[in-house]
DNA sequence: AAATAAAACGAAAACGATATCGCAAATAAA
DNA sequence: TTTATTTGCGATATCGTTTTCGTTTTATTT
């Protein structure tokens, strides 16, 4: 079956391409009548416009990618989601890459990228990443990029993000209310500007509180999720009793879970914890988690307008902008102090 | 600053536009020296081929198009990262779309795909699908559609999915090897041939355990969160008492779950629950859930394959497959019958 | 009626890469 | 040396649109 293009549709009204074009584009060059019969015959014959060929000719395909480190995170997902609604409504294609965390891979889905297979991109960078020159090499040959959480603040352009320091302290001095004296903090790289900016939060509230930094309280975990959970018996057993933790992010949170599961160390009684969580279940687990809850959809709704109203305007560059939605402290019963 | 093309190539190494680009793809009719002398000119000035130019030329773009009711679900995004992660082996991109379970959008998305914007789709079909002359059109129009989950019985070509029949009876067998005499279906949707194979299996081991079917405790769920949670709370509350509940998808367990916490019911002494489910913190519940465990990512990555392999072929149709991967039951402790 | 303006359409040049030719030069075979 | 063959390269058509610019026809003005 051939599919009609065209050139077809021209030979069967006996009008030229470039008019039977104009004719489907409503332009103002061509009679109503013409027109009618033009689109009358596009229906009859199923006419579609081939895509490509508008994409060469426009230079643009109405495409935009969306890079994250990975899927199987709630928040990248709702993020994902959010900016995918707004992508519908400007009638705009998703184009989705991982990283799995990898900034050779990252690079590598920037460099693919860099021939301007799509019109901009969304992207949270990965724990190390090193991409800043693919980046900047983008942005310089004309396709948008916009940060959203784990940002780049060495580059120009928007950045969509939620209020990580004042979250961080909210977290903390949660915990410090809730009786906590031995606060560790579950970092999950050094590198992300989102986990310095919580760490600060967090050192700022034990300041206020007068409470004694201890630089062994500070838990580096990483990738490897066999290393994360050795480093976290090795602090719940350590001498230095721990009876509060924060966790950067919700994988750290599900982890000392199970290691408290394992070590029969009970929550809250015996620990208290808070994460940063996008976790549908959070009030469904035992104990029900205490989460700071960033509003993912909505940054990533956030992220798609900024993006898709700048290629609207067609300017060159996109603002340097900090845009931040604040996050959302749920109390549950983690860090209860009720220890029926 | 302006993109280099293979003119401007040909320009400046004062060599023909067609050699040039054979130099670059390493044709046999070019002299090492040339293509030396190419490559490096190439490297030099930066140039990138026009990916749009490509694809009008053969009419692939070397991307496909995933499509599923929605993202914030365990199992879709689990397959999704599995037909991913294929996608990335097979140099692919992926466009992501979503139906939210409403089969105009669907339509209208599979319509506006049947220009050829994509060389293949992998579908999990909408709850009230209808779009089965889209799809055939599609797939008459030499775009390959591959099914997986919820799919198409009735059109010809390959499905992946789990074991759902067995699944079911499977499921069904453990709540009354748990002591469960009234046991409690709870439905998806009645257009699904997921839904209706897990039920098939559950009245299956019904049967075979000579227990009373009643109708009255099929209970047809929908999209309707609130619609649901009243349902279930009807169901809960009413005369004759539900002792097992089989949740046909993760949401309606977690549904259960609010509301047996809400009517203060105990899980697993006054009812117990066990659901398809593809949550990472099932075992972290209160109490933890027994489940069902479809493996996502493996009839994600099994979808792509047998989707790009088909398109390496170029082959026209895809013969018609079934390909199941099983499940697994993983018992933990809404069905336990130590009830201390 | 002549001159001018507006309306309706068509020819052709892009967009950038690829592949089919044909043609020359260099090599091999006769 | 002549003929045949290989090797290396270039001109050109093609993929299917869109858009600029002419050209013709119709309508408007003097």
């Amino acid at each position: 079956m051939h599919k009609v293009n065209l050139k077809d549709l021209a030979h069967a009204t006996n009008i030229s391409i470039s008019s039977v074009s104009k004719a489907l584009r409503d332009s103002h060059e061509i009679s109503s009548e013409t027109k009618k019969k033009v689109i009358a015959k596009a229906q009859e014959m199923g006419y579609t416009p081939n895509p490509y060929a508008g994409f060469l000719r426009n230079q643009k395909s109405k495409t935009i990618a969306v890079i994250v480190p990975e899927l199987t995170n709630n928040y990248f997902i709702q993020a994902i989601s959010g900016a995918e609604s707004i992508a519908q409504e400007f009638s705009y294609h998703v184009l989705i890459y991982t990283t799995n965390d990898d900034f050779e891979k990252e690079a590598s889905i920037l460099q693919h990228l860099s021939n301007g297979r799509v019109d901009g991109i969304l992207i949270s960078v990965s724990s190390n990443t090193n991409s800043l020159t693919q980046l900047n090499e983008l942005i310089q040959a004309g396709i948008p990029v916009v940060f959203f959480d784990r940002i780049c603040h060495e580059i120009e352009t928007a950045k969509v993000t939620t209020n990580d320091f004042a979250s961080g302290f909210i977290a903390t001095e949660h915990l410090i209310k809730s009786g906590c004296k031995n606060i560790a903090y579950l970092s999950i790289s050094d590198h992300l500007s989102i986990d310095q900016k919580r760490k600060q939060g967090y050192f700022e509230a034990l300041n206020k509180y007068d409470i004694q930094h201890d630089e062994s309280f500070i838990i580096k975990c990483g990738a490897d999720e066999k290393t994360n959970a050795s480093k976290i018996k090795k602090m719940l057993t350590g001498k230095k009793h721990v009876d509060g933790i924060f966790a950067s992010v919700e994988k750290l949170a599900l982890k000392t879970y199970k290691v408290c599961n394992e070590l029969k160390i009970n929550i809250p009684k015996d620990v208290k914890i808070i994460s940063f969580s996008n976790l549908r279940t959070a009030d469904l687990l035992n104990p029900s988690l205490t989460t700071i809850t960033q509003p993912a959809y909505e940054i990533g709704k956030e992220a798609a307008k900024i993006l898709f109203n700048h290629l609207a305007k067609r300017k060159s560059i996109i603002q340097n902008e900090n845009i931040v939605i604040n996050s959302v402290l749920t109390v549950r019963n983690s860090t209860s102090t009720n220890t029926k």
